[in-house]
DNA sequence: GCCGATTTGTCCGTATGTATC
DNA sequence: CGATACATACGGACAAATCGG
């Protein structure tokens, strides 16, 4: 089931993209839309607010709500970068931006126990997780390789088949888990022996390493990854919006 | 004036951060905060989306509210980021993560006005705009350069001196403007013959660049800007949460 | 497996405050 | 000053998920 401001949200997005309401325009107002859509007016806020936090909007006291939405030709769109703002497996990336021929390889695959490293410290201590290390190729390149703490009852069952395919989609459809927060770190390291070992990067000085800590549906940790990549497949958009919260912090 | 929910959203944010609600614990259910906080149950469901967008907590439904938040020692804390996912300047930025010692150098400010080209497109043509471009200098390296391209009503009166201490500050203080919202885009692109020519980035092969696009208060674009500078100064961390609606699209 | 209590999720209608024009 | 528009807040109703008995 739909809810109500995930309909208006899409409604008034798609209106935004093919140019109905255009770039510096104002939507109409919220009871307008309210009368249009024959919803309350926190109905018709909730979606308003998810398009502004999306890009496609801001609203301006006393004013209107108006379309900061235009499309870019130049730079990468959002539905284009290589790391979304949602959660999705690199299976489901690589669709979503057009590369079809990637291929993935299991390095090793084995069970493990959190200790008390500084790595693995966001998980208690004895929790039995599972590590995976993978190389993703591309093209004939290999381009990106991983490090994947799991923990173990997540991806109970799993093979190495499962995990050359996709861990996220084994975890979702296989086990029946949702993967709701996910918390990224995003940083440019020196590129060490070992990835010029395991990767292509020629004469490239510095990889792309993400830091990601994933949440199940119970709030609870379940994945702690490390990825390293070639900064040529690196893009990536946000869209960040003033809060007062900063400035009296 | 303070609103309700940013008050919940501190304090709640402050007894996470202080261990009162510590990792894994759940928060106290809504309608015990609705009777602590003598507000509504809306309000509080506010701040705690604010906390849930915020990486602090993940409501799970049924159940409660899951503190997900933990002080990590290890990968660069979301404060002290390069890029924050709040709009700040340079000097803001800099006194946040501590680096006191850096200085802005204006290479050229000069009016200019938006012609049909590809990477002045968004502004409409014939806008009066000025371009400034800097270097950022810190501990005697030059590892930042941006072209800056301010749409000129803004920044009206602004002098080589202003741009040197604060783009920003000038437009907020001095001119009373806000910045309301910054789409962002980030890759990581081989250095140019320009960039070695600017900026110390000896034997690094390639550069961040993040194209930036800034809207004012009133929901209309003022700037647009392209950073180039060394990988070793940039981290980043975002907050993902799974919506429902990318899975339908 | 069912039932009831608890908890979050969605939605409604209303009232008031505040900025813009 | 009045009309319009967004911002905040309240209180209530029902749905859906979870959990324990």
């Amino acid at each position: 089931m739909q809810a109500a401001y995930d309909a208006i949200y899409l409604q008034l997005r798609s209106l935004i993209e093919n140019g109905t309401y255009p770039y510096r325009s104002l939507l109409p107002s919220e009871s307008v839309l309210v009368s249009q859509y024959g919803c309350a007016h926190n109905t018709v806020r909730k979606s308003l607010s998810m398009l502004a936090a999306d890009g496609y909007v801001q609203p301006v006291h006393g004013k209107g709500v108006r379309v900061i939405y235009f499309p870019e030709t130049n730079s990468p769109l959002q539905s284009q970068c290589f790391l979304s703002t949602e959660i999705e497996s690199f299976r489901e990336a690589m669709q979503r931006i057009g590369i079809g021929n990637t291929t993935t390889k299991v390095l090793t695959m084995q069970e493990c126990v959190a200790d008390d490293s500084p790595l693995l410290a966001p998980y208690a201590k004895g929790t039995p997780l599972v590590n995976v290390e993978r190389i993703r190729i591309y093209e004939g390149q290999a381009l990106s390789r991983e490090s994947n703490f799991l923990r173990a009852d997540i991806v109970e069952g799993m093979t190495k088949a499962d995990a050359e395919y996709s861990v996220y989609h084994y975890i979702r459809s296989v086990r029946g888990e949702k993967l709701v927060t996910c918390k990224r770190c995003i940083a440019i390291e020196p590129a060490t022996d070992r990835d010029r070992e395991l990767l292509d990067i020629d004469d490239t000085s510095h990889v792309v390493v993400i830091h990601s800590r994933a949440f199940d549906g119970d709030g609870l940790l379940c994945e702690l990854c490390e990825t390293r990549q070639h900064p040529k497949v690196f893009t990536f958009c946000q869209t960040a919006i003033h809060s007062r919260i900063h400035s009296q912090k």
